[in-house]
DNA sequence: TGTTATTATGTGCATATGCACGTTTATACG
DNA sequence: CGTATAAACGTGCATATGCACATAATAACA
């Protein structure tokens, strides 16, 4: 018999996923007091700061272009993000609108609440180290660079 | 100004999405090999110690029960598992057929290059400990049991 | 300048996710 | 036994997720 050592671990990804379910549950019980959801109170954060184009966006979410397309839709049809011409023909501007900062601003009362509710629960020292492994972990596993091009 | 551990620590839930994807990502560039998505090895694998039911499947997996019913067509479709009668007429059992077996075994292998490479990655030790952690919060954060009855 | 490569984006498809609501079948109980 | 309750499951809806493919517009270059 082999030595433990060359033993895979329990499948990470699996752990990943379920802890993310029950996460995401978590803060959208907090979040839906005011219509809104995890991936959408990230997308309205990320554009408070700077309008920035599709692109951009999806880079600094680090999320497939085409999923945050259409997680636009439900920002823009509630009036929060404008979908404004970008710099040349192609491009096209995210950008938040005064209603949209206004709710941003709510949002990111109630996200506190629940950030909070969160540490209370598991720890404050905990979710701190789990941040930071999370951070490191992205660090290390670069996205799928489109198969060197 | 408030001593800094007042303030709430940076989005873990945020983090843990994007970490999701992320991994999602790199292990399904193994499966994709034969055709098969990470969550549904979750379920061969969960299939293959015995046969459950729907509810007891999805407790297992911790996800959501409708979830799981709509999850299960490809692998019923594909003739990996099969939904037969129950031990009484409300519950369904999901059984693992022989060539679901047989694929899972083989699935098994492509998952089991899959950690490894995620273990080479980001270095063993490293991946034991964020299971530990993932396992941990797990564990602390129960599901959102339906409201107090 | 005309052709080619690159950039930025959209759409179709197949799942993943969970809530609200509805149906069927058991069980509990008066 | 009949009725209220509970258990097990399905479906509609709204998003989340990313791959393959298609389009439009710009940049690169012969």
């Amino acid at each position: 018999m082999l030595p433990a050592d060359c033993d895979p671990l329990p499948c990470t990804g699996a752990r990943l996923r379920k802890l993310t379910r029950r996460m995401t549950s978590f803060y959208e019980q907090h979040l839906r007091t005011i219509g809104i959801r995890l991936s959408q109170y990230s997308v309205l954060m990320n554009l408070s700061t700077q309008p920035q184009t599709l692109l951009q966006l999806a880079d600094r979410l680090e999320m497939d272009r085409t999923t945050l397309t259409r997680s636009l839709k439900p920002l823009v049809d509630s009036g929060w993000v404008e979908v404004a011409p970008g710099a040349d023909a192609r491009k096209r501007l995210l950008v938040l609108t005064d209603a949209g900062q206004r709710f941003r601003t709510q949002a990111q009362q109630v996200w506190r609440d629940a950030q909070t509710a969160l540490e209370a629960q598991l720890g404050r020292s905990f979710v701190a180290d789990l941040n930071a492994q999370l951070e490191h972990a992205l660090s290390q596993l670069k996205p799928a660079l489109a198969e060197a091009n």
